[in-house]
RNA sequence: UGGCCCUUCGUCCAACGGCAGGACAGCGGACUUUGGAUCCGUUAAUGGUGGUUCGAAUCCACCAGGGCCAACCA
């Protein structure tokens, strides 16, 4: 599931001096022309190992990745896994997979779990120094003792511990005297300051959990204000990017590396953080859409996780050609799905072959076809303005499929379809004049009738007469049975988050985010491609044969997108 | 009744005291063997009020609107 369908094609984007630069970059760029750090650029992607990685990741893997590339500098990645109740092995391997399918190498492999020694380290030297104390209170009577924004906190009745006291508890608390909850190590700051987080943060908590990869060896965890800065140090970072929403933590943040002693320590930048259209980009929701069932797993073509998006069929170049486009600021930003549906077609357009499949058969006899004959056409792979050569045969037979909305019985002006008494071009075929249909008992139409005009072959006719419309095919004695899964977006609100007061964001779900076409029929070229194998079914979208579920007896496709569709938006009117 | 941050076309991003520009979307047209792509054209914005200045999107003040912070999550 977490298998890369392809090898990852390289971010190999020159650095351009001349384009235009984000304030991240020009802050880089500044830093590094002064040397202030006295180290090279050195940047990280820091995600905890407890889900699957999305679109939003994405964006700053490209930034972090990016950024460090441009700057001759270099990028750690980093698993920021403190928490053992809520993180897997599986997850590392899942996010060590995106990150390479999406076309990057990182430098360093590192993991905090890694520093818990010297972590406990520091935090001896602050309680040494009267920096941190021991605070026995309960949970809940630290968080009442907390305040609120605008009540400053009290301090806990252990804040006054003395350092040797405070010295053993914490010795204890790492022995594994103490149950969870019993005591935690809180630095010692100002129980009144208007930032929250200044506010006695706690540093270490026992968790009498097993870890993924410190198994038993530790029952104190480093939180993520205690961990992440100080991690950012001991691996020499100088540039820590992060979302905005960690803006106050960076006081926390220069307070603990300036504790600690080191010299010329990372500094914390942040920037908004990435916001899709009818999707939700929390890991917590996309966790519980994945647990509850509401979609197939993380790699569910409909989930805005990079597994997910890769099993749909986006490239790597269609993501980092999307966040480029979307830029990067301090402003929240919420971008429209078209935007990001325009970087995929953009790049598929140019890469991928085309093929014709038909989602909804409808019988198409050519009355005037003999009955037995099969031509075999020979059909471009790539349309006139794609610089790619190359071709595919294409059956043609008496009895062909089309598309059951390319039919109409009764149509209207602008229709430029099948219609009686209408001449269509059947695309590099011929030209058809409609002559009839059958319809059954319900008044269905079950068949079409059409006449085709033998100097036509491949579509052009020699009376230079021009058809208005051209519509794709499927030989039906040739046609292989394919299964088309037309996915569509998760929610069916562009803000899935902005919930009516007590309401869900489950409750928001598209209905129709999967619409599966179990009878659909494509041109026998496909048959020997490999699951992964991406097309342009022609007038209807980019496809892919699933990587997961496709088999040669059994063909699956999935949707990535849909075509522009300009007939919709007339049809809408 | 706190602190911090943000506010430029519908959306995203630029303009860093000197002609508000690009992308996506939209609209119109050309072209077209995909109602695709491409090309051309076009609509469309500095939240408000004051102030500083020869000159303000940019600096200052106030107002309004939005966001983040009160997990032993990250």
């Amino acid at each position: 599931m977490t298998h890369a369908d392809r090898p990852s094609a390289p971010d190999t984007t020159p650095p351009d001096a001349t384009a235009r630069k984000d304030f991240l970059r020009e802050k880089v760029a500044e830093d590094a022309l002064s040397g202030r750090f006295g180290r090279p650029i050195h940047t990280r992607f820091p995600p905890e190992p407890n889900g699957f990685l999305h679109i939003g990741h994405a964006k700053s893997i490209c930034l972090n990745f990016g950024i460090a590339r441009e700057s001759g500098g270099r990028c750690n990645l980093r698993f920021d896994d403190t928490n053992p109740t809520t993180e897997d092995l599986r997850y590392v391997d899942a996010i060590r997979d995106d990150v390479r399918w999406l076309g990057f190498a990182w430098d360093e492999e590192r993991f905090a779990s890694d520093y818990f020694e010297r972590l406990y380290q520091i935090a001896e030297t602050l309680v040494g120094a009267g920096k941190a104390y021991v605070d026995s209170q309960s949970e809940e009577a630290i968080r009442e003792g907390r305040g609120t924004v605008t009540v400053a906190g009290m301090p806990s009745r252990f804040r006054g511990r003395a350092v040797e006291e405070n010295l053993d508890l914490l010795r204890r608390m790492r022995a594994g005297e103490f149950p969870d909850g019993a005591h935690v190590l809180r630095a010692r700051i100002d129980m009144a300051h208007p930032n929250m987080l200044m506010r006695d943060p706690l540093l270490l908590r026992i968790r009498h959990a097993a870890h993924y990869r410190r198994g038993t060896a530790w029952c104190v965890y480093p939180l993520y204000d205690f961990a992440h800065g100080l991690s950012d140090a001991f691996e020499g970072i100088t540039h820590s990017l992060c979302t905005l929403e960690f803006k106050d933590n960076r006081e926390l943040y220069d307070w603990l590396v300036r504790e600690a002693g080191f010299d010329r320590p990372p500094e914390q930048t942040e920037f908004a953080r990435l916001e899709l259209d009818y999707t939700v980009l929390s890991k917590r929701k996309l966790l519980r859409l994945v647990s509850e069932g509401h979609v197939a797993g993380w790699d569910d073509p409909r989930m805005p996780t990079i597994a997910g998006l890769r099993r749909r069929g986006v490239t790597p170049e269609a993501i980092r050609a999307f966040a480029d486009r979307i830029g990067v600021a301090r402003s929240d930003a919420r971008i429209e799905l078209a935007t990001f549906e325009h970087a995929v077609r953009d790049d598929l357009n140019m890469q991928v072959p085309r093929v014709m499949a038909v989602a909804r058969p409808l019988k198409l006899v050519i009355t005037n076809y003999p009955e037995t004959q099969v031509e075999t056409l020979d059909a471009p792979l790539y349309p006139h303005d794609v610089p790619k050569t190359g071709s595919r045969p294409v059956p043609f037979s008496r009895e062909l499929w089309i598309e059951r909305d390319d039919f109409m019985e009764d149509p209207p002006k602008k229709f430029f379809r099948l219609a009686p008494g209408r001449e269509v071009r059947l695309r590099y075929g011929y030209l058809v004049t409609c002559t009839g249909m059958v319809k059954d008992a319900a008044g269905e139409i079950v068949e079409v009738h059409a006449a085709y005009d033998p100097a036509t072959r491949g579509g052009d006719a020699p009376d230079g007469r021009r058809v208005q419309g051209t519509i794709h095919w499927v030989s039906a004695g040739h046609a292989l049975d394919c299964e088309l899964r037309l996915y569509d977006r998760l929610f069916a609100v562009p803000d899935p988050d902005a919930l009516p007061e007590g309401g869900d964001f489950v409750a928001a779900l598209n209905p129709d985010s999967l619409v599966t076409m179990r009878a659909a029929k494509v041109e026998p070229s496909v048959a020997e491609d490999p699951p992964g194998s991406r097309y342009q079914f022609e007038r209807a979208g980019y496809f892919i044969s699933d990587p997961v579920d496709s088999r040669k007896s059994a063909l699956v496709f999935n949707r990535t997108v849909a075509l522009r569709d300009s007939w919709a938006k007339v049809k809408a009117r």
